[in-house]
DNA sequence: GCCTAGGTTCAAAAATTATTGAAACATCAG
DNA sequence: CTGATGTTTCAATAATTTTTGAACCTAGGC
Protein backbone atom coordinates (compact mmCIF):
# COMPACT_ATOMS: atom_id res chain seq x y z
CA UNK A 1 0.00 0.00 0.00
CA UNK A 2 1.33 3.13 -1.01
CA UNK A 3 0.18 6.82 0.92
CA UNK A 4 -2.87 7.52 -1.02
CA UNK A 5 -2.21 11.54 -1.28
CA UNK A 6 -1.42 12.39 -4.52
CA UNK A 7 -3.33 15.34 -5.42
CA UNK A 8 -0.74 18.25 -5.42
CA UNK A 9 2.37 16.22 -4.38
CA UNK A 10 4.74 17.35 -7.70
CA UNK A 11 3.25 19.99 -10.00
CA UNK A 12 6.10 19.59 -12.27
CA UNK A 13 6.07 16.71 -14.67
CA UNK A 14 2.60 15.61 -13.42
CA UNK A 15 2.60 12.29 -12.55
CA UNK A 16 -0.68 11.21 -14.25
CA UNK A 17 -2.39 9.00 -12.32
CA UNK A 18 -4.96 6.29 -13.73
CA UNK A 19 -8.66 4.99 -12.62
CA UNK A 20 -8.62 1.69 -11.73
CA UNK A 21 -10.23 -0.79 -13.82
CA UNK A 22 -14.01 -0.39 -14.03
CA UNK A 23 -16.62 -3.18 -13.64
CA UNK A 24 -16.75 -4.11 -16.99
CA UNK A 25 -12.78 -4.17 -17.75
CA UNK A 26 -12.55 -6.63 -14.37
CA UNK A 27 -15.41 -9.38 -15.72
CA UNK A 28 -13.20 -9.46 -19.13
CA UNK A 29 -10.13 -9.47 -17.60
CA UNK A 30 -11.62 -12.53 -15.01
CA UNK A 31 -12.43 -14.23 -18.09
CA UNK A 32 -9.06 -14.08 -20.08
CA UNK A 33 -7.38 -14.87 -16.67
CA UNK A 34 -8.99 -18.14 -16.09
CA UNK A 35 -8.39 -19.12 -19.75
CA UNK A 36 -4.81 -17.81 -19.38
CA UNK A 37 -4.75 -20.05 -15.99
CA UNK A 38 -5.61 -23.31 -18.06
CA UNK A 39 -2.10 -23.05 -20.20
CA UNK A 40 -0.17 -21.95 -17.62
CA UNK A 41 0.20 -18.29 -18.09
CA UNK A 42 0.29 -16.18 -15.46
CA UNK A 43 -2.12 -13.87 -14.42
CA UNK A 44 -0.41 -10.71 -14.63
CA UNK A 45 0.06 -11.52 -18.85
CA UNK A 46 -3.79 -12.13 -19.29
CA UNK A 47 -3.95 -9.20 -17.31
CA UNK A 48 -2.28 -7.12 -20.10
CA UNK A 49 -3.69 -8.80 -22.80
CA UNK A 50 -7.40 -8.17 -21.74
CA UNK A 51 -6.76 -4.33 -20.65
CA UNK A 52 -5.68 -3.98 -24.46
CA UNK A 53 -8.88 -6.43 -25.74
CA UNK A 54 -11.29 -3.53 -24.07
CA UNK A 55 -9.40 -0.79 -24.94
CA UNK A 56 -10.04 1.87 -28.01
CA UNK A 57 -6.60 2.69 -28.82
CA UNK A 58 -3.53 1.19 -28.72
CA UNK A 59 -1.79 1.77 -24.89
CA UNK A 60 1.49 2.60 -23.59
CA UNK A 61 3.76 1.18 -21.03
CA UNK A 62 2.76 3.96 -18.08
CA UNK A 63 -0.93 3.60 -19.29
CA UNK A 64 -0.77 0.12 -18.50
CA UNK A 65 1.09 -0.03 -15.33
CA UNK A 66 -1.10 2.69 -14.05
CA UNK A 67 -4.61 1.09 -15.03
CA UNK A 68 -3.33 -2.57 -14.10
CA UNK A 69 -1.57 -1.13 -11.16
CA UNK A 70 1.03 -3.59 -11.19
CA UNK A 71 4.77 -3.00 -11.83
CA UNK A 72 7.47 -1.67 -14.31
CA UNK A 73 9.01 -5.29 -14.43
CA UNK A 74 5.52 -7.23 -14.57
CA UNK A 75 4.50 -4.76 -17.76
CA UNK A 76 7.34 -5.28 -19.19
CA UNK A 77 8.20 -9.31 -19.08
CA UNK A 78 4.25 -9.46 -19.74
CA UNK A 79 4.75 -7.20 -23.16
CA UNK A 80 7.62 -9.36 -23.90
CA UNK A 81 5.63 -12.24 -23.57
CA UNK A 82 2.55 -11.04 -25.72
CA UNK A 83 4.99 -9.66 -28.31
CA UNK A 84 7.04 -12.95 -28.17
CA UNK A 85 3.85 -14.79 -29.29
CA UNK A 86 2.72 -12.57 -31.53
CA UNK A 87 -0.42 -11.81 -29.74
CA UNK A 88 0.13 -8.05 -29.70
CA UNK A 89 1.05 -5.00 -32.21
CA UNK A 90 3.42 -1.85 -31.32
CA UNK A 91 2.23 0.98 -32.89
CA UNK A 92 4.53 3.73 -33.12
CA UNK A 93 3.83 6.87 -34.65
CA UNK A 94 6.68 8.28 -36.28
CA UNK A 95 8.22 11.10 -33.74
CA UNK A 96 6.80 9.46 -31.05
CA UNK A 97 10.08 8.32 -28.61
CA UNK A 98 7.38 5.78 -26.64
CA UNK A 99 5.59 2.43 -28.10
CA UNK A 100 1.69 2.01 -27.99
CA UNK A 101 0.31 -1.92 -28.05
CA UNK A 102 -2.79 -3.29 -29.54
CA UNK A 103 -4.14 -7.06 -29.48
CA UNK A 104 -3.35 -9.09 -32.74
CA UNK A 105 -6.36 -8.92 -35.14
CA UNK A 106 -7.00 -12.81 -34.48
CA UNK A 107 -7.34 -13.91 -30.61
CA UNK A 108 -8.05 -17.06 -32.29
CA UNK A 109 -4.36 -17.39 -34.34
CA UNK A 110 -3.04 -16.05 -31.28
CA UNK A 111 -4.28 -19.15 -29.16
CA UNK A 112 -3.20 -21.73 -31.79
CA UNK A 113 0.18 -20.27 -32.09
CA UNK A 114 0.45 -20.03 -28.01
CA UNK A 115 -0.68 -23.49 -28.26
CA UNK A 116 1.66 -24.72 -30.74
CA UNK A 117 5.10 -22.86 -29.35
CA UNK A 118 4.24 -24.78 -25.89
CA UNK A 119 3.34 -28.59 -27.30
CA UNK A 120 5.34 -28.53 -30.41
CA UNK A 121 8.65 -28.48 -28.70
CA UNK A 122 7.77 -30.78 -26.30
CA UNK A 123 6.50 -33.11 -28.80
CA UNK A 124 9.85 -32.60 -30.95
CA UNK A 125 12.11 -33.30 -27.92
CA UNK A 126 10.10 -36.41 -26.98
CA UNK A 127 9.92 -38.12 -30.07
CA UNK A 128 13.47 -39.98 -30.43
CA UNK A 129 13.06 -40.34 -26.50
CA UNK A 130 9.57 -42.31 -27.14
CA UNK A 131 11.06 -44.61 -30.10
CA UNK A 132 13.29 -45.91 -27.54
CA UNK A 133 10.88 -46.55 -25.46
CA UNK A 134 8.92 -48.56 -27.28
CA UNK A 135 12.25 -50.53 -29.33
CA UNK A 136 13.09 -51.58 -25.80
CA UNK A 137 9.84 -52.66 -25.00
CA UNK A 138 9.69 -54.37 -28.13
CA UNK A 139 13.79 -55.77 -27.02
CA UNK A 140 12.22 -57.17 -23.84
CA UNK A 141 9.59 -58.90 -25.53
CA UNK A 142 6.94 -56.97 -23.12
CA UNK A 143 3.44 -57.50 -23.24
CA UNK A 144 1.38 -57.20 -26.45
CA UNK A 145 -1.01 -54.48 -25.02
CA UNK A 146 1.97 -52.60 -23.18
CA UNK A 147 3.73 -52.39 -26.83
CA UNK A 148 0.82 -51.81 -28.42
CA UNK A 149 0.24 -48.63 -26.13
CA UNK A 150 3.95 -47.50 -27.18
CA UNK A 151 3.12 -48.08 -30.76
CA UNK A 152 -0.36 -45.85 -30.62
CA UNK A 153 1.45 -43.27 -28.57
CA UNK A 154 4.59 -43.00 -30.96
CA UNK A 155 2.17 -42.95 -33.96
CA UNK A 156 0.18 -40.25 -32.17
CA UNK A 157 3.04 -38.17 -31.70
CA UNK A 158 4.50 -38.50 -35.15
CA UNK A 159 1.17 -37.31 -36.61
CA UNK A 160 1.26 -34.11 -34.42
CA UNK A 161 4.62 -33.48 -35.70
CA UNK A 162 3.51 -33.45 -39.74
CA UNK A 163 0.03 -31.72 -39.03
CA UNK A 164 1.59 -28.53 -36.98
CA UNK A 165 2.93 -26.91 -39.75
CA UNK A 166 -0.07 -27.38 -41.73
CA UNK A 167 -2.25 -26.10 -38.40
CA UNK A 168 -0.26 -22.79 -38.63
CA UNK A 169 3.03 -21.77 -40.60
CA UNK A 170 6.25 -21.84 -38.72
CA UNK A 171 7.05 -17.84 -37.15
CA UNK A 172 9.06 -17.64 -40.65
CA UNK A 173 6.90 -18.16 -43.47
CA UNK B 1 17.78 -40.63 1.86
CA UNK B 2 17.11 -43.89 3.59
CA UNK B 3 19.57 -46.11 5.27
CA UNK B 4 19.96 -48.88 2.32
CA UNK B 5 19.91 -51.53 4.76
CA UNK B 6 16.79 -53.02 4.33
CA UNK B 7 17.89 -57.04 3.78
CA UNK B 8 17.07 -58.97 7.15
CA UNK B 9 15.25 -56.16 8.67
CA UNK B 10 11.70 -57.38 9.73
CA UNK B 11 10.62 -60.80 8.19
CA UNK B 12 7.36 -61.06 9.70
CA UNK B 13 5.16 -58.77 7.16
CA UNK B 14 7.97 -58.95 4.55
CA UNK B 15 7.63 -55.26 3.61
CA UNK B 16 8.11 -55.73 -0.03
CA UNK B 17 10.85 -53.45 -1.48
CA UNK B 18 9.86 -51.89 -5.26
CA UNK B 19 12.36 -51.56 -7.83
CA UNK B 20 12.94 -47.90 -8.36
CA UNK B 21 12.30 -46.52 -11.79
CA UNK B 22 14.14 -48.36 -15.05
CA UNK B 23 15.84 -45.49 -17.47
CA UNK B 24 12.75 -46.27 -20.22
CA UNK B 25 10.40 -46.03 -17.77
CA UNK B 26 11.66 -42.51 -16.55
CA UNK B 27 11.97 -41.49 -20.08
CA UNK B 28 7.98 -41.98 -20.57
CA UNK B 29 7.07 -40.20 -16.90
CA UNK B 30 9.51 -37.57 -18.39
CA UNK B 31 7.27 -37.40 -21.74
CA UNK B 32 3.90 -37.37 -19.89
CA UNK B 33 5.00 -34.71 -17.20
CA UNK B 34 6.08 -32.76 -19.53
CA UNK B 35 2.85 -32.67 -21.17
CA UNK B 36 0.72 -32.50 -18.60
CA UNK B 37 2.54 -29.21 -17.35
CA UNK B 38 1.06 -27.91 -20.15
CA UNK B 39 -2.53 -28.11 -18.58
CA UNK B 40 -1.58 -27.41 -15.29
CA UNK B 41 -1.03 -31.24 -13.87
CA UNK B 42 0.87 -32.11 -11.08
CA UNK B 43 4.28 -34.10 -11.75
CA UNK B 44 3.20 -36.55 -9.25
CA UNK B 45 -0.19 -37.07 -11.02
CA UNK B 46 1.62 -37.66 -15.10
CA UNK B 47 3.98 -39.94 -12.88
CA UNK B 48 1.42 -42.09 -12.07
CA UNK B 49 -0.59 -42.31 -15.02
CA UNK B 50 3.18 -43.08 -17.02
CA UNK B 51 3.70 -45.78 -14.54
CA UNK B 52 0.48 -47.66 -15.01
CA UNK B 53 0.81 -46.72 -18.79
CA UNK B 54 4.11 -48.72 -19.45
CA UNK B 55 3.22 -51.27 -17.08
CA UNK B 56 2.49 -55.11 -17.87
CA UNK B 57 -0.46 -55.43 -15.48
CA UNK B 58 -2.64 -53.57 -13.32
CA UNK B 59 -0.80 -51.94 -10.14
CA UNK B 60 -2.07 -51.29 -6.49
CA UNK B 61 -1.79 -48.77 -4.22
CA UNK B 62 1.22 -50.07 -2.71
CA UNK B 63 3.26 -50.53 -6.30
CA UNK B 64 2.59 -47.45 -6.97
CA UNK B 65 3.66 -45.81 -3.96
CA UNK B 66 6.58 -47.95 -3.77
CA UNK B 67 8.17 -47.93 -7.40
CA UNK B 68 7.50 -43.79 -7.44
CA UNK B 69 8.95 -43.26 -3.89
CA UNK B 70 6.42 -40.90 -3.07
CA UNK B 71 3.60 -40.42 -0.49
CA UNK B 72 0.50 -42.18 0.26
CA UNK B 73 -1.22 -39.17 0.28
CA UNK B 74 0.17 -38.25 -3.39
CA UNK B 75 -0.82 -41.58 -4.45
CA UNK B 76 -4.42 -41.05 -2.94
CA UNK B 77 -4.68 -37.95 -4.41
CA UNK B 78 -3.29 -38.77 -7.90
CA UNK B 79 -5.48 -41.82 -8.02
CA UNK B 80 -8.31 -39.85 -7.24
CA UNK B 81 -8.13 -37.08 -10.02
CA UNK B 82 -7.24 -39.92 -12.35
CA UNK B 83 -10.41 -41.85 -11.45
CA UNK B 84 -12.08 -38.06 -11.47
CA UNK B 85 -11.36 -37.65 -15.01
CA UNK B 86 -12.12 -41.31 -15.92
CA UNK B 87 -8.07 -42.01 -17.01
CA UNK B 88 -7.84 -44.93 -15.34
CA UNK B 89 -9.40 -48.09 -14.32
CA UNK B 90 -9.74 -50.18 -11.04
CA UNK B 91 -9.58 -53.90 -11.90
CA UNK B 92 -10.74 -55.52 -8.61
CA UNK B 93 -10.21 -59.70 -8.84
CA UNK B 94 -13.40 -61.13 -6.51
CA UNK B 95 -12.35 -62.08 -2.96
CA UNK B 96 -9.16 -59.51 -2.84
CA UNK B 97 -9.23 -56.39 -0.80
CA UNK B 98 -7.17 -54.08 -2.94
CA UNK B 99 -8.11 -52.29 -6.12
CA UNK B 100 -5.18 -52.37 -8.67
CA UNK B 101 -5.06 -49.67 -11.36
CA UNK B 102 -5.06 -49.27 -15.18
CA UNK B 103 -5.16 -46.91 -17.76
CA UNK B 104 -8.72 -46.82 -19.49
CA UNK B 105 -8.12 -47.55 -23.09
CA UNK B 106 -8.22 -44.54 -24.73
CA UNK B 107 -5.77 -41.83 -24.21
CA UNK B 108 -6.96 -39.54 -26.50
CA UNK B 109 -10.46 -39.45 -25.00
CA UNK B 110 -9.06 -39.28 -21.66
CA UNK B 111 -7.17 -35.87 -22.81
CA UNK B 112 -10.62 -34.59 -24.68
CA UNK B 113 -12.68 -35.32 -21.06
CA UNK B 114 -9.31 -33.85 -19.23
CA UNK B 115 -9.69 -30.50 -21.61
CA UNK B 116 -13.01 -30.07 -21.54
CA UNK B 117 -13.79 -30.70 -17.62
CA UNK B 118 -11.10 -27.59 -16.99
CA UNK B 119 -12.39 -25.80 -20.33
CA UNK B 120 -15.99 -26.00 -20.19
CA UNK B 121 -16.83 -24.42 -16.88
CA UNK B 122 -15.04 -21.58 -17.33
CA UNK B 123 -16.70 -20.79 -20.88
CA UNK B 124 -20.11 -21.79 -18.90
CA UNK B 125 -19.09 -19.39 -16.25
CA UNK B 126 -18.22 -16.96 -18.05
CA UNK B 127 -20.99 -16.45 -20.98
CA UNK B 128 -23.31 -14.45 -19.01
CA UNK B 129 -20.53 -11.77 -17.95
CA UNK B 130 -19.39 -11.66 -21.38
CA UNK B 131 -22.79 -10.93 -22.32
CA UNK B 132 -22.80 -8.10 -19.90
CA UNK B 133 -19.61 -6.76 -21.25
CA UNK B 134 -20.77 -5.98 -25.05
CA UNK B 135 -24.13 -4.75 -23.89
CA UNK B 136 -21.81 -2.49 -21.51
CA UNK B 137 -19.82 -1.43 -24.57
CA UNK B 138 -22.42 -0.64 -26.89
CA UNK B 139 -24.83 0.83 -24.30
CA UNK B 140 -21.69 3.62 -24.03
CA UNK B 141 -20.81 3.67 -27.75
CA UNK B 142 -17.35 2.71 -27.67
CA UNK B 143 -15.29 2.31 -30.28
CA UNK B 144 -16.69 -0.06 -33.28
CA UNK B 145 -13.75 -2.29 -32.97
CA UNK B 146 -14.10 -2.75 -29.43
CA UNK B 147 -17.76 -3.35 -30.33
CA UNK B 148 -16.42 -6.38 -32.88
CA UNK B 149 -13.78 -8.02 -30.85
CA UNK B 150 -16.29 -8.51 -27.98
CA UNK B 151 -18.92 -9.47 -30.22
CA UNK B 152 -16.49 -11.94 -31.47
CA UNK B 153 -15.43 -13.49 -27.99
CA UNK B 154 -19.36 -13.74 -27.29
CA UNK B 155 -19.77 -15.44 -30.64
CA UNK B 156 -16.87 -18.14 -30.02
CA UNK B 157 -17.57 -18.46 -26.56
CA UNK B 158 -21.55 -19.74 -27.96
CA UNK B 159 -20.39 -21.61 -31.07
CA UNK B 160 -17.54 -23.35 -28.01
CA UNK B 161 -20.12 -24.58 -25.76
CA UNK B 162 -22.83 -25.57 -28.85
CA UNK B 163 -20.05 -27.79 -29.99
CA UNK B 164 -18.94 -28.91 -26.27
CA UNK B 165 -21.65 -32.31 -26.10
CA UNK B 166 -20.43 -32.97 -29.88
CA UNK B 167 -16.96 -33.43 -28.79
CA UNK B 168 -17.91 -35.62 -26.40
CA UNK B 169 -21.23 -36.95 -24.44
CA UNK B 170 -21.35 -35.39 -20.43
CA UNK B 171 -19.94 -38.06 -18.19
CA UNK B 172 -23.74 -39.35 -17.96
CA UNK B 173 -24.62 -39.97 -21.49
C1' DG C 1 -19.08 -56.54 17.95
C1' DC C 2 -13.74 -55.80 17.40
C1' DC C 3 -9.60 -55.71 14.79
C1' DT C 4 -6.87 -54.69 10.90
C1' DA C 5 -5.57 -53.96 6.07
C1' DG C 6 -6.43 -50.40 2.87
C1' DG C 7 -7.19 -45.91 1.90
C1' DT C 8 -8.44 -40.86 2.65
C1' DT C 9 -7.96 -36.22 4.64
C1' DC C 10 -5.85 -32.14 5.61
C1' DA C 11 -2.69 -28.99 8.11
C1' DA C 12 2.05 -28.03 7.83
C1' DA C 13 6.45 -28.02 5.12
C1' DA C 14 8.72 -27.89 0.78
C1' DA C 15 8.99 -26.68 -3.88
C1' DT C 16 7.79 -23.92 -7.50
C1' DT C 17 6.31 -19.77 -9.89
C1' DA C 18 5.12 -14.92 -10.18
C1' DT C 19 5.90 -10.19 -8.88
C1' DT C 20 8.44 -6.37 -7.41
C1' DG C 21 11.69 -2.60 -7.63
C1' DA C 22 16.08 -0.78 -7.95
C1' DA C 23 20.00 -0.68 -10.90
C1' DA C 24 21.56 -1.15 -15.56
C1' DC C 25 20.86 -0.34 -20.29
C1' DA C 26 19.31 1.90 -24.65
C1' DT C 27 17.91 5.52 -27.54
C1' DC C 28 16.92 9.79 -29.01
C1' DA C 29 16.55 15.13 -28.76
C1' DG C 30 19.30 18.85 -28.19
C1' DC D 1 28.44 14.06 -26.19
C1' DT D 2 24.89 14.73 -22.48
C1' DG D 3 20.82 14.21 -20.21
C1' DA D 4 16.53 12.57 -19.85
C1' DT D 5 12.99 9.31 -21.04
C1' DG D 6 11.61 4.68 -21.82
C1' DT D 7 12.54 -0.11 -21.13
C1' DT D 8 14.76 -4.37 -19.60
C1' DT D 9 17.09 -7.31 -16.20
C1' DC D 10 17.37 -9.93 -12.30
C1' DA D 11 18.05 -10.89 -7.35
C1' DA D 12 15.04 -10.76 -3.55
C1' DT D 13 10.43 -11.41 -1.93
C1' DA D 14 5.77 -12.82 -2.09
C1' DA D 15 2.19 -15.84 -3.57
C1' DT D 16 0.75 -20.11 -5.06
C1' DT D 17 0.93 -24.97 -5.70
C1' DT D 18 2.46 -29.53 -4.51
C1' DT D 19 3.92 -32.97 -1.41
C1' DT D 20 4.23 -35.09 2.88
C1' DG D 21 2.85 -37.80 6.87
C1' DA D 22 0.30 -38.61 10.79
C1' DA D 23 -4.37 -38.90 12.36
C1' DC D 24 -8.47 -40.54 10.95
C1' DC D 25 -12.14 -43.18 8.55
C1' DT D 26 -14.24 -47.62 6.48
C1' DA D 27 -15.31 -52.09 5.07
C1' DG D 28 -14.61 -56.87 5.60
C1' DG D 29 -12.99 -61.05 8.15
C1' DC D 30 -13.29 -63.32 12.44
Amino acid sequence: MKPPSEKSAGRRKSRPSFEPLQPHEIELADFFVRMAGILGVPRSVAEIYALLYVSSGPLDFDHIQGRLGMSKGSVSQGLKFLRGHEMILSVKEKGARRERWQPTPSLAASLVALLRSQVLPALEQAQPGLQRVLADAQQRAAQPEVIERLTRLNRWNSRALELAPLLLPPPGA
